[in-house]
DNA sequence: CCGGGGTCCATTTTT
DNA sequence: TGGACCCCGG
């Protein structure tokens, strides 16, 4: 192992930094060892994020590298922020400003303002978010007179974004990347929009880092220079990396090779949108010469609840593969629930948490993590019934909303003249009697003189082209602008914000709107501008609300939380529940048809995060009946249930309703479920066991030839059902019944789940 | 300009 | 089932 007596440094006289104290023998491995390309492989709760904050510390102590020097990157603005922090601990300084710590957004909008010009851009260029991107995406298919019904902008956008993720710039998109859009034109549509952002002197996201791979290609003595000044590289999260940013962070350590990326493979949760797990699972072919360290003590959670998750994962063949260990008393095995339906699973987890209360523990320290976001629902309704404080991670975030993006696109217009995009928005709000007509004028004299719309307006007003009641409108309008845009020179920022909503009419446009809406909205103003005077700079607010669109969080009072699992990652909870383990709810169906084995593999892997999320506790439930889109469906357990592991998993069944199902589900006399097989990937696949304790090992395959379920039900049977109570069978296709019921009107259900009228009553 | 009503469509989300 | 979105009428 490495000693930390490295010639280089000139030791201070302690005998052992102090941040090396508690570190175990990997981690202290991954912290000392500096040079050269190393992987840390971390494991879920193995404490990667103490380990990387240690190795900063490392190299500075060492006097390996300055701030300056060091390229720290994260995912996620709070991954940054919490690197910040726990950094400036660990060092005992105020702050880490200035240093280069942050998201790959961030640092590749830090270095492309100042080479803007290299790709045509201006230092002080907009970053566009989604929804302007969709809006300037829609306007650029209505041009080229594309149906935006047959070709949707949001698809567009995506197969764009797609593009850049893999660092393709327009002319780079081979006859091999092609996509069905639009008639094979969705490369030409790529490049106009490109041309089109450049003229509103804006990029999107994905450019941040694209124009630094451009600008880092055709100009070497410019990469070069980052190149000398970034001596070590450290990287979070290296398996959710793209093309792109794996491109940009070997161009920027080709020089010293110093780059350490923490990551792990089993939680490679977003391949969908442009995560690239081969990046990790090619490290050593990609930097010759890595080394690879395993983080494989979880200080996390139980044996029971690790046992469970290990197990599970070990499915999947994609993998680098690692171990994880941890001491202890076993704790609880996994609890598996089947419930009837999914109101029932969301009063049984209602339930648990209650009596997990009772026994004294908090609200905070449990979570609900589901797949999909529509799932939340059943639970807030229940929940809110009961009267249980819950909190929804996910929803609308405070810098989308309307009125705080118009207030933005006031102060991006005087930031920046070009912003087209912000100049049409506000054009007309409050209104000024600049309707369409004033605005289609505009874009026509703008797009013929290739000129903003802002200057086109300047010069319009001059002219007698537009109807006198329109050009005084658009005079005064233009003369707030170039007033607000002096202001700015000498006028505090957050002053000018309030000068620019005041002078505007839009906040007294609230205040005239005396509906429940507007005072939210005024109220939102005032945050908006408190938020500002945070910032030294009008440019950097911009800048820091184009790249951190977080919500401010509340102060939480005790209350439980409601999740997707994609959301969950990086938190713990003492209390788990993972509802929904059903075939096609998750593993999700469509991640399966669109992704095959590669999709199940990723669902795998978000089932492995859910469960290695709980410290203590973990509890897995199914429905037999989900609603979905309105209609009811019968589901069947998740195959991921079965992957737990026997001995790390405790299987409850429900008494009465779900007593049938089980029933039914074990050969019982319908027969009835055999088509649940046909909900799977692969339809021969063997069922490993029975749940509920019922006759075991059956395979689908086998079931679908002895069933004869028809046999039970004929149209015009009366029949009775538990859920939707008595009604006449309709139509009997297999096992599948069209029922006419007499309260709840006409339904598909599986005939297992119900039963003849006479025999019910 | 607003809202009513019809239609279509339903993973996951950060920056 | 419900929501987002679009079209058209007042």
């Amino acid at each position: 192992m490495t000693q930390a007596t490295q010639p280089a440094a000139a030791t201070p006289p302690l005998s052992e930094p102090p941040y090396l104290a508690g570190l175990n023998q990997a981690q202290r491995e991954a912290v000392e060892c500096l040079d050269g390309p190393l992987l840390m492989l971390a494991g879920a709760g193995t404490g990667k994020t103490r380990a990387l904050t240690a190795r900063l510390a490392h190299l500075l102590w060492q006097r390996k590298a300055t701030p300056g020097q060091i390229l720290a990157v994260t995912f996620t603005n709070k991954a940054a922020r919490e690197l910040r922090e726990r950094v400036a601990a660990l060092l005992g300084v105020p702050s880490v400003e200035g240093w280069w710590l942050g998201t790959f957004h961030a640092l590749a909008a830090r270095i492309l303002r100042r080479e803007a010009e290299a790709v045509g851009l201006k230092p002080n260029f907009t970053i566009l978010d989604t929804d302007d991107q969709l809006r300037l995406l829609k306007a650029l298919l209505a041009a080229e007179g594309i149906d935006e019904k047959a070709w949707p902008a949001r698809v567009l956008a995506s197969i764009i974004s797609r593009w850049k993720d893999r660092g393709l710039t327009p002319d780079r998109v081979s006859a091999a990347e092609q996509v069905d859009f639009a008639n094979g034109r969705a490369v030409e549509l790529y490049k106009a929009y490109q041309e089109r952002l450049q003229t509103l002197n804006a990029c999107d996201f994905g450019d941040l880092l694209l124009h630094n791979l451009t600008i880092f290609q055709a100009q070497p003595q410019v990469a070069a220079r980052y190149q000398a000044q970034f001596r070590y590289l450290l990287v979070d999260e290296y398996q959710d990396t793209n093309v792109a940013q794996s491109l940009w962070l070997r161009l920027l350590a080709s020089r010293h090779k110093n780059i350490c990326c923490v990551g792990d493979d089993d939680q490679s949760i977003y391949g969908w949108r442009g995560a690239e797990i081969g990046n990790i699972l090619r490290f050593e072919q990609d930097f010759p010469g890595a080394r690879i360290i395993r983080l494989e003590r979880n200080y996390r959670s139980t044996p029971n609840i690790l046992g469970a998750a290990s197990g599970l994962i070990a499915r999947n063949e994609s993998r680098l593969g690692k171990t994880l260990w941890t001491d202890g008393e076993p704790g609880e095995p996994v609890r598996i629930r089947g419930l009837w339906d999914g109101e029932a699973e969301a009063r049984f987890v209602g339930e648990e948490i209650e009596a997990l209360q009772r026994k004294g523990e908090s609200l905070s320290s449990m979570a609900i993590l589901v797949r999909t976001t529509a799932q939340t629902r059943e639970f807030e309704e229940r929940f809110i019934t009961m009267g249980l404080p819950y909190r929804v991670i996910g929803g609308p975030r405070f810098y989308e909303r309307l009125e705080v993006r118009d207030a933005l696109a006031y102060l991006r217009l005087i930031q920046s003249v070009d912003d087209d995009l912000a100049f049409e928005r506000i054009l007309n709000k409050p209104k000024r009697g600049l309707g369409d007509a004033t605005l289609k004028q505009l874009r026509e004299a703008g797009r013929v003189q290739r000129l903003s719309l802002f200057e086109t307006a300047r010069r319009m007003v001059q002219t007698d082209e537009l109807r006198p009641q329109a050009r005084k409108a658009l005079r005064d309008f233009v003369q707030a602008l170039e007033r607000w845009r002096e202001q700015a020179r000498t006028v505090p920022h957050p002053e000018l914000a309030e000068i620019v909503l005041d002078e505007s009419g839009y906040t007294e446009m609230l205040k005239q709107d005396r509906t429940m809406e507007a005072a939210g909205r005024l109220e939102n103003l005032k945050e908006l501008v408190e938020a500002i005077a945070t910032f030294d700079s009008l440019a950097g607010f911009l800048e820091h609300v184009a790249l951190v669109m977080e919500n401010i969080e509340e102060p939480s009072q005790d209350q439980v939380t409601l999740m997707t699992l994609h959301a969950a990652k990086g938190l713990e909870f003492d209390s788990v529940f993972l509802p929904g383990w059903e075939e096609g709810l998750f593993p999700n169906q469509r991640a399966m048809d669109e992704q095959g084995l590669k999709g199940l593999e990723e669902e795998r892997r978000l089932a492995y995060v859910g469960l290695t999320r709980a410290k203590r506790r973990a509890f897995v439930s199914f429905a037999a009946n989900r609603r979905l889109h309105g209609s009811w469906n019968a589901a069947i357990p998740s195959r991921f249930i079965e992957e737990i592991p026997d001995e790390h998993r405790r299987q409850e069944s429900d008494q009465g309703l779900y007593g049938a199902a089980l029933q039914a589900w074990g050969g019982g006399r319908f027969g009835g479920f055999d088509d649940w097989g046909e909900t799977r990937a692969s339809p021969g696949m063997q069922r490993a066991r029975s749940f509920g304790g019922g006759p075991p090992v059956l395979e689908v395959k086998a079931r679908r030839v002895e069933a004869a379920p028809s046999a039970a039900f004929r149209s015009g049977d009366r029949v009775f059902h538990q859920k939707f109570g008595y009604g006449t069978v309709r139509v009997a296709e297999g096992d599948r019944l069209t029922i006419a019921f007499d309260q709840s009107g006409e339904k598909k259900v599986i005939a297992a789940f119900v039963q003849p009228a006479a025999q019910a009553g």
